[in-house]
RNA sequence: CGCGGAGUGGAGCAGUUGGUAGCUCGCCAGGCUCAUAACCUGGAGGUCGUUCGUUCGAGUCGAGCCUCCGCAACCA
């Protein structure tokens, strides 16, 4: 696809905000990916850059560093951290990892905005928002909330009601307040910089629409669905107090929008990356020659920004180049359910080191496998275990293991010599030939889950040529044949090493130590001489481990337990039902009854039949559907509040008179209802 | 009727320019024993969300409908 004419290749990868740690999620959908992508290229000895960096600013980490009592520098500070470790252990192999908070960058995303504006790309827009007197801020959309218009709730958003579902606009909520702090709004008024897309309408529509059919359909139909919508102005600031300030005289208290200045990190960060090496040449060349290849890499969320904003700002400015592809991967699901950083329910990258140490190329091997690349995926803990043990561990370290161990077994560790092949030798060797052609025409294409399968089938190959041979019968009547085919098994996991090295690196690297391949050609994938005979090899220990049931039954627990937390931070109490009289209410005769007995109804899932002393010398008859909740023995004895006035029932077979009092938990376990001190059987509530 | 993406055997995914469906795992049976009970071979199992249409022929083109996910707070 033209890539010749190219002489260097520029991979960004989305900025993660700085608000959490990094999860599954960003792994699957950009960074692991973009890393393979990035390895394969340095392989092919190409001049590539891989860019990355922290987005720090923006209204959340704002919120969370007034709700933590933290000054925002340290709630970015502490995720900064824990995001660029994390990759580093993960092998994301970045050129640079930076920040938006860094100098370098707050420099150049200021004087970029100062270019658009002196040159009139912008225009300015004055509009009423709603804002606090008392914290003296503006508020975005989603953090004023008040009555809803329509279905009068109290507490809609100011985008949406969550009680009827009907969209809205701020303005349209009656009684508006802050979110946050519960004050009051007003209106003022406060004027922006808006960047008129509508300008960039028709040649975004060429260079996409028309140019860029390659893109993936994911890509090229959100952009398309934008484009027939029509373009609008998009605002370019914001009224906050953190971030970069507007560079622009009477503009105090306004500062960049978050989307407008993180896609100039890629640039800010490539020029602090080029003045620390100037080897790597200049930024400048990365950025505006166009013999560079820009490639980003995004979820999908992100596309519009990336393919239509970010391309509309550079051109605004003139002189650099655009985005030549921009894969974009569909979302990761966990055990059915969105990944979602507020609620806490992800598998975080840095709670993975600590619980599976060591095992960085196993996630990123499941994560490749089950990538997302055409849609929504679903990751569960009983698919990574069993990726783990019939892939990786049963089919290519199984496969290593054999050739390693037979090889110690029968030749000390040393290389055989290869003899004369025969005809299923050449069809073998053949076979994993055309394999690097299929590899890089895949990985060219950025399918990065057919590659990594092209990869693992070279440990399939072996393994049936393995058993095939049987070269641990041949070697009781044809020792020199079995020489051959230990060689050939050993040119091929050094093949392994090889293919696997952009998807699995840390893997490959224990790989070539136990075969004592010190220095690889990628262009020597495919080849039958990696490993000379004679060649003395290291001691063999295993590529993976299985993992264990309860590993990962100790994952899924987790899980369950940060959603039971979730479900009881989320717990709302119900709204109180309408007003009754007070002779309505006191139609309803609540008492106090001793239970009896108590017994499970048979045939019955939920029911349990109680016998209840109610103070009348006779015994009452209850049933209840509480028996997924008690065990029938532990209610004996004990005091229960009851409806006695409820008319009678018919319930398998037997007649309630009454109704058991229970409490119903966040959850829908219930909690039966009993007084705090001892009283009469039959005593009246009220 | 806001706009995009997706809906394929038990699970997860492929299906390029239309010709009666493939892969990995699981399951069943057999083989083998060098190997982390791993490996190899064979088998059962789907009419491709749904309805209608174009065509000699459609998972693959067109139309309607249903469901899920994104685009608006957080967020890849």
């Amino acid at each position: 696809m033209g890539e010749n004419k190219y002489k260097r290749t520029l991979v960004t990868s989305a900025l993660p905000y700085a608000n959490g740690g990094v999860h599954i999620g960003h792994l699957a959908g950009v960074y692991v990916p973009a890393d393979i992508y990035v390895r394969y290229l340095r392989l092919k000895k190409k001049d590539v850059m891989f860019i990355g960096g922290s987005d720090e600013h923006g209204v959340p980490v704002t919120i969370r560093a007034r709700k933590e009592g933290i000054t925002v520098q340290e709630v970015v500070d502490r995720y900064h951290n824990i995001i660029k470790d994390s990759f580093e252990k993960f092998g994301i192999s970045f050129d640079i990892y930076s920040r938006t908070t860094s100098k370098t960058h707050h420099k150049f995303a200021s004087d970029f905005f100062r270019t658009l504006y002196d040159n009139g790309k912008f225009i300015e827009q004055t509009s009423e928002q709603y804002y606090d007197e008392q914290t003296g801020h503006f508020l975005t959309d989603r953090n004023i909330r008040g009555e809803c218009p329509h279905c009068h709730a109290a507490d809609a958003y100011g985008d949406q009601c969550e009680k009827c579902g009907s969209t809205l606009s701020p303005e349209e909520l009656i009684n508006p307040y802050n979110a946050e702090s519960g004050n009051p709004l007003v209106k003022k008024a406060t004027s922006h910089w808006y960047l008129p897309l509508d300008k960039d309408q028709q040649w975004l529509e060429k260079w996409i629409l028309e140019d860029h059919k390659e893109w993936r359909s994911n890509v090229y139909g959100q952009c398309k669905s934008w484009l027939d919508g029509g373009l609008k102005p998009r605002a370019v600031t914001r009224d906050l107090d953190w971030g970069i300030p507007v560079p622009v005289e009477g503009a105090e208290g306004k500062v960049l929008y978050v989307w407008f200045d993180a896609p100039i990190g890629y640039i800010s960060n490539t020029k602090e990356l080029c003045d620390a090496h100037p080897e790597r040449g200049s930024w400048e060349t990365w950025w505006k020659d166009e013999s560079t290849r820009l490639i980003h890499f995004i979820g999908k969320d992100n596309i519009v920004f990336h393919c239509i904003v970010f391309p509309a700002m550079l051109k605004a400015h003139g002189g650099y180049i655009l985005p030549d592809n921009v894969p974009s991967n569909e979302f990761l699901n966990l055990e059915g359910n969105k990944i979602s950083t507020s609620k806490n329910y992800a598998v975080w990258l840095d709670e993975y080191l600590v619980d599976m140490p060591g095992r960085q190329d196993e996630l990123r091997y499941v994560l490749t496998a089950n990538a997302p690349e055409t849609k929504d995926n679903d990751f569960t803990w009983k698919d990574y275990q069993a990726r783990c043990n019939n892939e990786l561990v049963a089919v290519y370290g199984n496969f290593v293991n054999r050739a390693l161990q037979l090889t110690q077994k029968y030749y000390d560790g040393i290389v055989p010599a290869c003899g004369e092949l025969n005809d299923y030798d050449k069809q073998t060797l053949a076979e994993f030939k055309d394999v690097k052609e299929k590899l890089e025409a895949l990985l060219e294409a950025f399918k990065f889950r057919d590659a990594q399968k092209e990869a693992m089938n070279l440990a399939r190959i072996g393994n049936k040529y393995i058993a095939d041979c049987e070269p641990w019968k041949v070697v009781k009547t044809d020792p020199e044949r079995v020489k051959t085919v230990i060689n050939i098994s050993l040119q091929l996991t050094a093949n392994l090493a090889i293919a696997f090295e952009p998807f699995l690196p840390f893997s490959s690297k224990k790989l070539r130590e136990m075969i004592n391949m010190e220095t690889f050609e990628w262009d020597a994938l495919g080849s039958t001489d990696l490993l000379p005979a004679g060649k003395q090899l290291a001691k063999p220990s295993l590529l993976f481990e299985k993992i264990e049931d309860d590993v990962i039954d100790a994952q899924i627990k987790k899980l369950e337990d940060t959603v039971k937390a979730n479900e009881a931070a989320n717990y709302k109490a119900a709204p109180v039902k309408d007003f009754i009289d007070f002779e309505q209410f006191e139609k309803l005769d609540i008492r106090v009854g001793k239970v009896l007995a108590c017994e499970k109804v048979k045939k019955s899932k939920k029911l349990l039949k109680f016998s209840i002393d109610d103070g009348s010398g006779k015994e009452r008859t209850i049933l209840s559907g509480i028996a997924m909740h008690y065990e029938p023995e532990e209610l004996v004895g004990k005091n229960v509040l009851f409806v006695a006035n409820l008319a009678p029932r018919q319930m398998m077979g037997m007649e309630s008179c009454g109704m058991i009092l229970s409490a119903e938990n966040f959850d829908g376990s219930l909690s039966v209802t009993s007084v705090l001190r001892d009283v009469k059987p039959g005593s009246q509530v009220g």
